[in-house]
RNA sequence: GCGAGAGUGGCGAAAUUGGUAGACGCACCAGACUUAGGAUCUGGCGCGGAAACGCAUCGGGGUUCGACUCCCCGCUCUCGCACCA
């Protein structure tokens, strides 16, 4: 089968009689099909330690119901990647699965009366044709689904291992509430104040949840930041940023006739002499007892539910105008002695620090603007170099400077005042070194059905008991979904509740929430070494060989959230005795986004382009190929229909060139020929373009280009042997492969080539024969560009300044003048100075 | 406000790290072959100019024989964080 599905409307012949009449394009559709049906065995990975392992994996999806563009160009990214790897002789790790738990599948099961978990695996049936259909290179046989009990009975006896190491808590907090999706979400999840998902503005709410407690591995995540020089800077200090490091002291203010202390956090211990007042959270759990039965309780209670009204009534991004209220208490600077005023502030949060702040007007904004307010006095004790500065100030003054005012630390500059305060305040024992930091721990319930359940059961008498691992998976409740009820949420679900304590064997209430979706895809990455193991997350040996991931490749919205939860996820695995590893992902390829008309695709702009639609008419090879050459793949990529067509055009040509070769090799050299010379050196030129290209960044537009122009130059040499048209056509078949693959398989067949061409080594240069043997060397005057030479490549120096001057254009550009200097830059150009 | 990144033809983009600005592709123009062309092929294509040449990489300065690239000032846009004490 040489030529019969390489022809469609064409006759076909391959010895380069080509009918006058046909339309000579390649039929993607038999070609592809052909292909992708002898592929679906292929790309099974396996553990070998004769080659170098390679992991390469671009982000699940989540199993909407069709593939977008975004999808269609992450993939085709990632499986680029792992065909060339694989060329290169590596061991390629490239798995796909599906990130299958999430609130979509209720919303869609609720409108059509059908499980959600129908939904969910119609949609992955369908998606994962489409995948096939862009002839992905993954091995199937590691697919995985997370909503299948099989994945998350290891994210639950994990979630038990975690509580079980404190990692896990419950409390009561002010949490995320999205009113629409009826669900608590994460802050990371809080985007401008809408949910993540559904859009819809998000209300603080109090209620108790379930906590990974990864504030406790913040250090080690903002530690090993450094470590990822793989990763877009962007990335790293977006991660940075929110981890939030601040060094500083903790510092006790006993409260005036009490035994109360309030305590503070402070990044400014220098300024700790210029306290005039202090500022409490609304939340704070000291006010209680601090304003009760005194006659300011009335007026702070009614303040507190008004801020509390307020905040929730407030749009995101809008900061309340900031007000407060004296509580009629006082508390006493440990370092003056001094009685400060005790305020309520709406501005003090009580997830910060420790919700109360030392309030210092003269060297803080907001403390500024709340004494003005409130005729509260300021008294400056940092003075910034060569000012002097007093209670009329009329901004704070957040800078360093040399401490006043502040007995024995008067003086001192900023930083080394900071370090004598803390070192008095440790040795007094009323405060010490202190780091917070920005992030919070990360609440994992969700109200929802479509998860994967909390194995913990509340019982009366034990309290909270864990399901014994043998019980395990505890799945979702499948009864109901044939009526409107489908999806209803686990805390309505008599049967689904009712339990029995493991521990005493009385009736107990099993937990109701589900864990948050992003559980699921924080270890996802390391399933997919052993996807099949029943005994724990992962088989230890398999996860060591193939793990961490060598690049990953996905969108930039994921760059706090997925990223920062799978780094602490693997981190908490390594401390289970999972993993070997510290950080999951070697190198990070952040992928832009796909535009059209200036806009990401989007249902309700109506400039969404169907992948679908597109292979039906260009073939997933032309596709594939638009979208790595449009854009490098950082960057966002304009959808150009026409740039589409431009993309398929090329295909064609290579397709009627590679049909006038012929189907037999040609082994014999051809004699010596000038034009065969330069076309060897123009393939050797290629291929390291293309190479390096690839290697060094993923810049598959100009790895592509660089193809193009060795084509261009092949068609445009007409006098060229046989011999050295089929060489320069194997090599642009090689080259191209990781990116249009069916195609390249095909032609490579159809010239008569042994084997598959996925299967040939990568193709090497030698720079001897890349190197040029006559240049054209740029002369300039002044620095403008004069003349050319065209030269041979090892000409010395002063011969080439020689022939500059000779040059005519040259002479008439130096109007007569002499050169007063010569500059030469080898194998470029020349510059005359006069 | 804080932090990060970007600004190059009509468009998507290149430029070996200070050395020919605009490779490659799209669009467009002209021509060829055609009943036809939305197929294919050939040529042109930053702006001005007949040409010589001049002007061009957001704007303004600077360093240099030479600047898209390095430095300073400013403008615009994108993204992230946003009362973090």
């Amino acid at each position: 089968m040489t030529n019969g599905t390489a022809s469609g409307t064409a006759s076909g012949t391959i010895n380069g009689i080509v009918s006058a009449t046909a339309v000579h394009k390649y039929d993607f559709r038999a070609i592809e099909g052909k292909w992708q049906a002898r592929w679906l065995s292929d790309n099974r990975t396996d553990e070998d330690a004769a080659k170098p392992k390679y992991y390469v994996l671009e982000m699940f999806p989540y199993p909407s119901g069709r593939i977008h563009m975004g999808h269609v160009r992450n993939y085709t990214i990632g499986d680029v990647v792992a065909r060339s790897k694989r060329m290169r002789g590596y061991n390629v790790l490239h798995p796909m699965g599906w990130d299958a738990f999430g609130l979509p599948a209720e919303g869609a099961a609720q409108k059509n009366h059908m499980h959600p978990a129908a939904w969910t695996y119609g949609n992955i049936d369908y998606m994962r044709q489409q995948l096939r259909q862009l002839g992905l290179s993954y091995d199937w046989r590691r697919e995985i689904a997370t909503c299948n009990p099989k994945y998350f009975r290891h994210e639950q006896k994990m979630f038990l291992e975690m509580y079980e190491k404190g990692l896990i808590y419950q409390k009561v907090t002010t949490v995320n509430w999205c009113q629409h999706c009826q669900t608590v979400l994460a802050n990371e999840q809080v985007i401008d104040g809408c949910c993540w998902r559904c859009d819809s503005a998000i209300k603080p709410r109090r209620m108790s949840g379930w906590f990974f407690r990864i504030t406790s591995y913040a250090e080690e995540l903002l530690q090993d930041l450094d470590k990822l020089s793989g990763w877009p800077e962007k990335v790293v200090t977006m991660q940075r940023n929110w981890i939030g490091k601040s060094t500083g002291m903790a510092c006790d203010f006993p409260v005036t006739g009490s035994d109360a202390k309030i305590s503070i956090f402070t990044t400014r211990p220098d300024t700790v002499f210029g306290v005039t007042f202090m500022s409490l959270a609304p939340e704070h759990p000291l006010l209680d007892t601090l304003v009760a039965g005194t006659p300011q309780e009335k007026d702070v209670r009614a303040f507190i539910d008004e801020v509390t009204t307020e905040k929730q009534q407030l749009n995101y991004g809008e900061e309340p105008e900031k007000k407060g209220i004296f509580t009629g208490r006082f508390c006493e600077n440990p370092f003056t002695g001094d009685k400060v005023p005790i305020y309520v502030a709406n501005f003090v949060l009580m997830e910060y620090g420790t919700g109360a702040v030392m309030a210092v007007p003269a060297h803080d904004d907001r403390d500024f603007a709340f004494a003005k307010t409130y005729g509260l006095p300021i008294k400056p004790v940092v003075m910034p170099e060569g000012m002097i500065l007093d209670e009329n100030m009329g901004e704070a003054s957040t800078g360093p400077g040399v401490l006043a005012d502040s007995g024995p630390f008067s003086g001192m500059e900023s930083e080394a005042a900071k370090q004598a305060i803390i070192a008095h305040a440790d040795a007094k024992g009323f405060g010490h070194a202190q780091i917070t930091y920005r992030l919070r721990d990360w609440g994992l319930s969700r109200q929802r059905y479509w998860g994967a359940p909390i194995p913990i059961i509340h019982c009366e008498r034990c309290g909270v008991v864990p399901v014994p691992l043998a019980e395990l998976p505890v799945e979702l409740p499948v009864d109901a979904y044939q009526t409107k009820d489908t999806c209803l949420p686990l805390h309505q679900r008599p049967e689904f509740i009712a339990a029995l304590c493991p521990q005493c064997g009385q009736a107990a209430r099993r937990e109701t929430d589900t864990m948050d979706t992003f559980v699921e895809s924080s270890w996802y990455f390391a399933r997919f070494t052993s996807p099949r193991y029943e005994d724990g997350p992962v088989e230890k040996e398999k996860a060591a060989y193939w793990l961490p991931v060598d690049q990953y490749i996905g969108g930039v919205e994921h760059a706090i959230l997925h990223l920062l939860y799978s780094r602490f996820f693997v981190k908490v695995m390594r401390d289970l005795g999972y993993l070997n590893i510290d950080e999951p992902f070697t190198n990070l390829l952040t992928q832009g986004m796909v535009i059209k008309d200036g806009a990401k695709m989007s249902k309700s702009k109506g400039n969404v382009v169907d992948p679908d639609e597109l292979i039906r008419q260009y073939g997933a090879d032309t596709v594939r190929l638009f979208s790595l050459f449009a854009a490098p793949p950082e960057r966002d990529l304009e959808w150009n229909a026409k740039g589409v067509e431009g993309a398929s055009r090329f295909l064609n040509r290579l397709y009627r060139y590679t049909l006038e070769l012929g189907s037999t090799p040609v082994t014999a050299l051809p004699p010596v020929s000038e034009a065969g010379k330069a076309m060897e050196r123009r393939i050797h030129q290629t291929i390291k373009r293309v190479t390096e290209n690839i290697e060094s960044n993923f810049h598959f537009n100009t790895a592509i280009s660089a193809v193009m122009e060795l084509f261009n130059s092949l068609s445009d040499e007409a006098s060229l042997s046989l011999y050295w048209r089929r060489q320069a056509m194997r090599t642009i078949l090689l080259l191209l492969s990781p990116m249009s693959p069916h195609f390249c398989a095909e032609m490579w067949q159809a010239m008569g080539e042994k084997g598959d061409v996925a299967a040939q080594d990568w193709p090497v240069w030698d720079e001897a024969i890349a190197q040029e043997e006559r240049l054209t060397i740029v002369v300039q005057v002044q620095g403008k560009v004069r003349s050319r030479l065209s030269v041979a490549a090892d000409i010395d120096d002063d011969r080439l300044v020689v022939m500059a001057l000779a040059d005519e254009n040259i002479i008439r550009a130096m109007a007569g003048k002499t050169a007063k200097k010569t500059v030469v830059v080898k194998k470029k150009l020349v510059n005359i100075v006069c």
